[in-house]
DNA sequence: ATTTATGCAAATCATTTGCACATAG
DNA sequence: CTATGTGCAAATGATTTGCATAAAT
């Protein structure tokens, strides 16, 4: 297995998710850093965003219709996206370990993750709404 | 409110959703179809699945990192995915009206839906790699 | 006759990849 | 020195859209 290195980007890219708390998308991220490093590449922040949450240094939510977002807050935890403002909350549902074991009969599949995303209108769009 | 017209190719793509009980993406129903029908488009196939899903003579999975499925089951119901083969299954887990129920507090976020996928490894595919 | 639908290609959006060059270890 | 990382542009995959034409009501 190949070793990782320790590069101005990546730590720019680490902190910067530590630092947006509004999940952001890849393409949000990269505009962040870029007033900072104008040079970086997205194809860097992909790569970084990709390796920094596979040793689990951040969470990455794979949203079903749209772009995926990145979260500092790597706990078992899930989200919910507005519909209207396109904005992405975390919810308070401590019932991770609970969910797969909710199936009655997964004929012989070896569950290994599950992916949860409520949507709906947020408070705040709702008041716009009138 | 337009209203919907009855087409060779909107009939094509519903019947074949019927048919094809293992949750087809787009491209593979396009597929399909132009077996019978040559001339299909998969602009076509898209409008139809699209129309089809909202007005609930289909339904839409969407899956969060891969093309989207569609299933000839219009009740609630969640899906498993195999990340070897990355066949889609059926899931049996009846807490559809539960889940949403679980979340401690939305913040006055009003739930419209949800969308939940397994992930893991299924019977033969674990058989395979011995 | 009017409006919705089709087929094609081009566009879009999110993400990945090839490659030459840079740089960390 | 050598393997990993970067930046760029091009490629990919899924899906949508513009437009002229066709078909349904």
């Amino acid at each position: 297995m190949k070793k990782t290195r320790k590069t101005i980007q990546k730590e720019l890219i680490f902190e910067t998710v530590r630092q947006m708390k509004n999940h952001p998308t890849a393409e949000q991220l990269c505009q962040e850093i870029q007033k900072r490093h104008p040079t970086i590449s997205k194809a860097t922040v992909y790569r970084n965003l990709r390796q920094l949450s596979k040793i689990g240094k951040i969470k990455h939510i794979e949203m079903p219709d749209s772009a995926d977002r990145f979260d500092h807050f790597t706990d078992n935890h899930y989200h919910i996206k507005c519909n209207i403002c396109e904005r992405v909350f975390d919810v308070d549902m401590p019932y991770f370990d609970k969910i797969a074991e909710m199936i009655k009969d997964n004929k012989g599949f070896k569950i290994e993750t599950h992916d949860l995303v409520f949507k709906g209108v947020c408070r705040d769009c709702k008041k716009d709404k009138k």
